[in-house]
DNA sequence: GGTTGGCACTCGCGTAGACTGAGTGCCAAC
DNA sequence: GTTGGCACTCAGTCTACGCGAGTGCCAACC
C-alpha cells in the first residue's frame, strides 16, 4: 500500500493521515474564502469525504492538539494556524490560473516592451493587480549583466560623476569627491583604463584594473573602483513595490497595517527578507516564519527569474496569512516564468 | 476703529466679526486636537473671549448656517467643515516649530550630505517623520541643471543607450533601437556632436546641434534628441514618497485609506496634482480643493524650494483634513528653505 | 474499534430597552 | 446684546436576553 502509485505520496507532513488531510485542507481552504470559522457541518458538506460532522469532530480536536488548528474561543469552528498553513501549502500540487487572470496575463506579456527597469516595473504592477495583493520585484541589475562603458564627468573643479552602463542598459552611478581639483583629460584617461579593464566584467567583479602608471589617474581609477564597489552594495539591487493599498483591505487593525505599511517603506528590509527567505529554500514563507514581527499575519510566496538560464532577481507577492495560495503560487510561477522566457528573448535580440 | 492697527486686518474671509473668528478657531483648534465634535462648553473653556456658552451657541448656529462649521447629529458638538478649514487657514500667521522639532531639522541638515537624488529621498523620509504624515518631494531634475556630457553606449547590434549626464549630477537615459546596425565609431561621432553641442543647455532646451553632414551620424542625433525629449518628459520629475505608513492611523475606514494608497501609487498623478495646486497659487489644498476624490478626506501642504534662486522643485505633506495645519505649514517652509539653502551651497562649492 | 446520532452545554452576536450625559435651541430676564 | 435656566434630543453605553452555530461527550450501532 505504501508504494501505491496512485495514493498521494507527498514531501508534506507524514504524521497526518489521509482523512485528516483532507479535512485540514476543506478547513484551510473554507477559512481562505469566508475569513470566518470553520465548523464540522461546514467541512462535511464542502468536501464529499462520507463521514459524519461528529467524526469531522473529533478529528478536528486531535488537529486542533496537535497545532493545525486554533478555536478563537469555545463553540465557534476552527481556525487554521501557522502550522496548519504549512501543511496546506506543503502539500500543493502545481495550481493553475483562471482563464480571466491567464488572459491578463498573456495580454500584459505580448504588449511588453521596453526597457529593463520600466519592463519590472509595470510586471510588479500587473502582479499586484492580478493577485490582489502587494507585489515586490527584486532586480539584481548589479549581477545579471555586464559593463559596457565606464565614465567620469567632471561636475565641479572638485567633484566628478562616476557613470557605469552596463549591457542590461542599467546605469550605475556615484559621485566621486577629491581633495585636489581634477583635470578633464585625466578623467578620459582614468574612464578608458577602466572601461578597458572592466569591459564585460559583471560590476561586482570589478575590483582591479592595469594601472597606467601615472599616480594622479591611477588614484582617481582607484577611487573609481572603491565608488562602484559601494554603489553595487547599495543600488546593485532595484526594487520595486507596488499594490501596496491592496493591504488596506486586508487587515482591519489599524495598527497591523501601519507595522506592515512601515515595513514595505524600508526597500532594504524587503530584499534581505526575500534574500533570506530564498537562501532557506523556501517558495512560501508563512508568518513568523518570514522572521519579520511586522509580517506575522502576513505571507510571502517567492520565485527567482532568470535571464538567460541565469538568476536574475526574485518576484514575490506578499498577502495576508489568509492569501488564496494556489491562486496566488500560481500566479508568480506563471509570471516569473514568462518573464524570464521575456527577458531571454530581449537578450538574444 | 478699521484703521486700528491693532486690530487683525487679515487677508482673510471679511464676512466674519472678530468673534465668530476667535469661535471658529477655536471649534478647528480643538478638533484638530481632539477628533471629537466640540461644544460650547468646550470653546469658552479653552479661549478667553469672555463670554458665555449661551453666546457662542448662538454664535455657532450663524456659524454653521453659513457653512463654516456642521454638527454630525443633533445633540453633538460642531465639526469644522472644508469651508471652515479654509478660512482657519487662511488666517494662520506664520507659525514655528517646537523645540524638539526644531532640533530634528537641525540635526538632519547638519549631517545631511551626498547626492541630490539621495538627499532629496532622505529629506521625504525626515519630512513623513517630522510631521507624521506622508510627505512628497519632487525633484525637477530636468529642469534645474545643465547638461555635463551626452553618451551613446552600444547594448546590442541594433540598441544603444543614451546617458545624459546633468552638473546636478543627475543622470538620464533611455534607450534608442535603430533598424540597422550601428557602429561604435558613429556612435561616438554623435555623441561628441550632441555634447558639444548641448552642453550648458537644460536638457529641456535640447532641441537642436549643429549637423555633421554625415546622414548616418546626423539621423541618430536626431533620435537622440528625440530620446532626450522623451525622457524630460517622462522622469523628468523625481518622485519620492514617504510616510504612506502613517495614512493607516490618519483614517479608520479601510476603503478611504484604501484610495488614498491608491492615489499615492500613481506617481504621476501626485506630480500633476501638485503642480496644479501650486499653479493655483495655493500653499494648502483643503479636501476637495485638490480636486481628487480620493483625497477628498485630505489636505496638501506644499512649498516649492529654490536652488539658487530658481524652482528646482516641490516639497509637501499630505495629511487627513483635520491636520495640524500651523504646524504642518511651519515644517514645510522650514525644510523647503533649508533645502534650498544646502542646495545652493553645495552647488557653489 | 471506529463511527454515528443525540444531547447538553458554551458563548459570541444581534436585538431591545433603559439610562446617561453631552450638547443643543429657545426663552425670559438682565 | 448677553446670559442663565430649562426642556429636549440623541449617540453611546450597559444590561438582559434569546438565538444559533458549534462544540464535547456518550451511548448505541455496525
Amino acid at each position: 500500500m505504501v508504494d501505491d502509485p496512485t495514493s498521494p505520496d507527498r514531501p508534506a507532513d507524514r504524521s497526518l493521515d489521509d482523512r485528516k488531510a483532507a479535512i485540514l485542507r476543506a478547513v484551510v481552504k473554507a477559512y481562505i474564502e469566508t475569513a470566518q470559522p470553520v465548523g464540522s457541518a461546514n467541512v462535511v458538506e464542502g468536501g464529499a469525504l462520507g463521514v459524519s460532522p461528529a467524526t469531522v469532530r473529533s478529528e478536528m480536536t486531535v488537529l486542533e492538539r496537535e497545532g493545525y488548528l486554533t478555536q478563537p474561543h469555545t463553540s465557534a469552528g476552527r481556525i487554521p494556524t501557522q502550522r496548519g498553513y504549512r501543511f496546506f501549502v506543503d502539500q500543493l500540487g502545481p495550481g493553475e490560473l483562471d482563464a480571466a487572470q491567464r488572459r491578463q496575463v498573456r495580454g500584459f506579456f505580448s504588449h511588453a516592451h521596453g526597457e529593463l527597469e520600466e519592463m519590472l516595473r509595470s510586471t510588479t504592477r500587473m502582479l499586484a493587480r492580478l493577485t490582489s495583493t502587494t507585489a515586490v520585484v527584486v532586480g539584481d541589475v548589479a549581477d545579471a549583466a555586464v559593463v559596457r562603458s565606464v565614465q567620469l564627468v567632471g561636475l565641479s573643479a572638485r567633484t566628478c560623476l562616476l557613470v557605469v552602463v552596463l549591457s542590461s542598459g542599467t546605469v550605475l552611478k556615484r559621485s566621486i569627491e577629491r581633495a585636489d581639483p581634477i583635470d578633464d583629460d585625466v578623467l578620459a584617461s582614468a574612464a578608458a583604463l577602466l572601461t578597458a579593464g572592466l569591459r564585460d566584467k559583471r560590476p561586482s567583479k570589478a575590483l582591479a584594473v592595469g594601472l597606467s602608471g601615472d599616480p594622479l589617474v591611477d588614484s582617481i581609477v582607484a577611487d573609481a573602483l572603491d565608488a562602484i564597489a559601494h554603489t553595487v552594495a547599495e543600488s546593485g539591487h532595484l526594487v520595486h513595490i507596488e499594490g501596496a493599498s491592496n493591504m488596506a483591505e486586508a487587515f482591519d487593525a489599524a495598527s497591523t497595517l501601519h507595522a506592515v505599511l512601515g515595513l514595505l517603506e524600508q526597500q532594504m528590509a524587503v530584499v534581505s527578507l526575500i534574500e533570506d527567505v530564498l537562501d532557506r529554500g523556501l517558495t512560501v514563507a508563512i508568518g513568523s516564519e518570514t522572521g519579520l514581527a511586522p509580517l506575522s499575519e502576513c505571507s510571502l510566496v517567492v520565485a527567482p527569474y532568470r535571464v538567460d538560464g541565469e538568476r536574475a532577481g526574485t518576484i514575490g507577492v506578499l498577502g495576508p496569512t489568509r492569501m488564496n495560495y494556489e491562486e496566488t503560487l500560481a500566479a508568480v510561477a506563471v509570471v516569473s516564468n514568462r518573464l524570464s522566457r521575456l527577458l531571454s528573448e530581449g537578450e538574444r535580440s
